[in-house]
DNA sequence: TCATTATTAGTACAATTGTACTAATATTGC
DNA sequence: GCAATATTAGTACAATTGTACTAATAATGA
């Protein structure tokens, strides 16, 4: 892909991510890059081409994240797995913020997203499982109950960003998501699941880039 | 407010629903009224008037809602209570849904549901308060554990609808996001609690209409 | 060098949309 | 019964937007 069209597509997402994706024109895009119009148009032909472009690049990014992640999730991983899966999102607010409006335009997207959603619950139940083998976890009381909060853990994850900026919440985006997802799972832990958890550095800043 | 009036105010809010706020023309409302696009801008001149008075219209029925509500929070009434409450969410899907394109078009909008919502968020965390008193509750194991835990119940029941229509999933909407609610909160509940929450039938259906 | 291709700018066009305006018709109040 | 008012339909207009088209300019490669 051309220097010229990553330009386009990183401006695009700052755009969609700042107004909204159906608030930005391709005027909009071409304005804020110093294009004319019919430059932007050369190299994407539709509004529609540019926004599959733009979740390739999505897809790409997730792929290659989830590659990096092979690591045993021990209560201190998964803690700090949190950080590169919640810059991904903020990266690309927009997509999941006006998720609806990208689904029913794009039903392809749709379809795509939703196997992705299944497959992201489906693996925070595994590391649940895993924790519950190795001591960190207890076991479930209720039939159903980690399945279900699973879908929990996936949903205050999926929307943070979206409550953000609805509630116009400051302060340091990494850690507020990560208490918030700490405090689903402290009442499960074990004593062995507690103490490791204890050792986790709750406050320690994140760099934000 | 006249007949007609109540007429397109239902009929938009409807039509927001299905096809979300931006995608819903003045003209798609006069159409599906079967009336004339001058008939519809005769009473409500503009689209923010009648987006305004919508907004009147959720206001008015979630205070008759926290009227209907003096009961003390037992647990067999936080979850019957918890009905109405989401009955009114999905009503009025379309205003959680596109929040964050309503805030962005009506500032003044915005700026009550903020208040609301921190209105929301305090009032389960004084059930929470109320609960621990009455012995249903424990004791929060972590300062502010309470408070991160309300906020959570607060994201669960505002998004329900969302990441439903997001993972077009199906089924019993009312049971589905109460028993989500209480796998949250079913590791805080003392014995007592705990024998209270058995109490209630989670399978019974709610009907729908 | 020069022909071919890639890139950029400028413009045009059709469709959509919120809103305004006018005239016709129905309703109401006295 | 009739004047005043409310309601309805029809139309028009300006702004916006995605997209297409053309010409000019830059880059490339044999």
């Amino acid at each position: 892909m051309s220097a010229t069209k990553e330009r386009i597509l990183a401006t695009s997402v700052e755009l969609f991510n700042e107004k909204g994706l159906v608030n930005v024109t391709m005027r909009d895009i071409a304005a804020e890059l110093d294009m004319s119009l019919g430059n932007l148009t050369y190299h994407f032909k539709k509004k529609d081409e540019l926004m599959e472009a733009v979740h390739e690049r999505i897809i790409t990014e997730r792929n290659s994240l989830m590659e990096n992640v092979q690591m045993i999730p021990s209560i201190a991983n998964i803690h700090s797995q949190l950080v590169p899966l919640l810059q991904l999102y903020e990266r690309y607010r927009f997509f999941h913020q006006d998720i609806l409006e990208v689904m029913r335009a794009y039903p392809k997207i749709a379809e795509m997203q939703r196997e992705h959603i299944n497959n992201q619950i489906t693996y925070i139940k595994a590391i649940i499982d895993y924790s519950i083998g190795s001591g960190n976890m207890k076991q479930e009381t209720i039939p159903g109950q980690y399945a279900q909060l699973a879908e929990s853990v996936w949903m205050l994850l999926t929307f943070w960003l979206t409550q953000r900026e609805v509630r116009n919440q400051q302060g340091n985006f990494y850690n507020q998501a990560r208490a918030a997802m700490w405090n689903l799972v402290v009442p499960i832990l074990t004593e062995k699941g507690l103490a490791n958890f204890k050792k986790i550095n709750l406050n320690q800043e994140v760099t934000v880039h």
